[in-house]
DNA sequence: TGGGGTTAT
DNA sequence: ATAACCC
């Protein structure tokens, strides 16, 4: 009478990945670069506004969205739509890459497992966080639901996987909760057993709000997300490739032939495609550690001549110089990225070479002699890269390979990095006091 | 279409 | 070094 156990896989795989072990929360932070915005100037909060950089409305807040303006609008258009709509410029990120800091480092505070995507999302294994208050509860206590449920599925009480990710969705209000009162920022989270689905639920009730998902709607909310781009890792490349299988739907993917994907994809890609289809996916969460590069771009219109060329370093090459000596650590490399000007795609080009021996230990301090020399060494490795004319129309620095310094013991590692970034935590913040939660039911 | 980032090959 | 991915 002992059936042999389903043997779908005896090899290396996580022993305790199916059953839906893990409980995984997606923060994505609402318009992010206009709340800073609003944040630095109250007085924008009940205007339209947006965040410019060049003639692209990069992000918008709510009261500019009721006028049909969404991300990555041309100034043109948004304008026409709101006439009235205000622009701060945003080409410099400073006062976002420091919020964004700000954010994951609160996070950090409940749970050492958060991954940083970009500068408006990360991701928490609060797996363990959850286990102790699963362990602490009381026989017959209520576990109360924050936040909504995915098609308002009824949470089954008497499920383990259900109660974890219940308590799960209180411990995401709760972190948006100190979000909202310690640094004025709202967010979404989303609540699911790994991070695919988390980030992909998370966005289903839009500005502050948060969404929980069941195991058992995994498959349905999947279809429900009709196109396969909307699966986080399925980008812009293997979604030409997928369509000209005829594969659009995400239920398309979850029927498709493995075989044939392995045709097109090899067998691991399309291996990893096919799980994510159907919500598949135990990657782990990889702790925030300091940047591993630092760049600084910008882009113009056409420029072709060697002086010009030499004229935009000379304005990004000390941003950058301030910014890796913040952080402490020495690069070993430097990079140049360029855009040509037909912009094919939008395409760049970088190259790289290391940084002179001696020149490394001259990053910390002031240094007047560090400019010229990094100077040269970019326009030879742009003339390396072009031969003849050009046009550009971006150029990029890039500093990489950070080396912790000897005598500098603990720059660089993440408590360091996190308390410069927040030193000038000049709490402007009157929030509103703090609320004791209740949950929302559904609204 | 901007100004960033990471990982895989 | 390039290409793919993410925001």
């Amino acid at each position: 009478m002992e059936e042999p156990f389903p043997e779908e896989q005896d090899e290396e795989e996580d022993e305790e990945w199916p059953r839906g072990g893990r409980v995984i929360v997606h923060i994505d932070l609402d318009c992010f670069y206009a709340q800073v915005e609003m944040l630095r100037n109250p007085q924008l909060r009940s205007k339209p506004l947006g965040t410019q950089q060049k003639n692209i409305v990069v992000t918008c807040n709510y009261e500019a969205r009721k006028f049909g303006i969404g991300k990555l609008m041309s100034v043109k258009e948004a304008k026409e739509k709101c006439p009235e709509l205000i622009l701060v410029n945003g080409e410099d990120l400073t006062p976002y890459r420091e919020m964004s800091y700000k954010v994951t480092e609160l996070l950090g505070e409940f749970c050492p497992l958060v991954e940083r995507l970009g500068f408006d999302e990360n991701f928490l294994d609060i797996t363990e966080l959850v286990e102790k208050k699963f362990q602490e509860l009381e026989p017959n206590s209520q576990i109360p639901i924050f936040g909504h449920v995915y098609k308002e599925e009824a949470v089954n009480f008497q499920d383990p996987v259900h109660i974890r990710l219940a308590l799960g969705s209180g411990i995401a209000w709760e972190l948006r909760d100190r979000l909202r009162s310690q640094l004025g920022i709202t967010g979404c989270a989303g609540i699911a057993s790994n991070k695919s689905l988390a980030k992909m639920i998370s966005g289903v009730f839009k500005p502050d709000q948060q969404t929980l998902l069941l195991p058992e709607n995994h498959r349905e909310f999947l279809s429900s997300l009709d196109h396969i781009q909307k699966i986080p890792g399925i980008g812009s490349k293997t979604t030409e490739r997928l369509e000209k299988l005829g594969v659009r739907k995400i239920q398309d993917l979850q029927e498709f032939p493995v075989f044939l994907l392995e045709k097109e994809f090899g067998i691991s890609a399309a291996q990893r495609i096919h799980e994510l289809s159907l919500g598949q996916e135990n990657s782990q969460i990889i702790p925030w550690k300091p940047p591993q590069s630092f760049s600084d771009e910008d882009s113009f219109p056409k420029i072709s001549t060697e002086e010009e060329v030499r004229e935009k370093i000379r304005e990004l090459l000390p941003k950058l110089l301030e910014r890796i000596s913040q952080d402490g650590r020495k690069p070993q490399t430097l990079r140049l990225g360029i855009r040509k000007f037909p912009g094919k795609n939008s395409r760049r080009e970088f190259r790289q070479c290391p940084i002179p021996k001696h020149l490394i230990p001259k990053f910390g301090q002031e240094n007047e002699e560090l400019l010229p020399i990094l100077e040269e060494i970019l326009m030879k490795l742009f003339r390396k890269m072009i031969g003849g004319k050009f046009q550009l129309t971006l150029l990029s620095l890039g500093f990489s390979k950070l080396q912790e310094f000897p005598g500098n013991l603990g720059k660089g590692s993440i408590k360091f990095y996190l308390k410069r970034e927040s030193q000038n935590k000049e709490m402007d913040t009157p929030r509103a006091p703090k609320i004791q939660k209740i949950p929302e039911n559904s609204d």
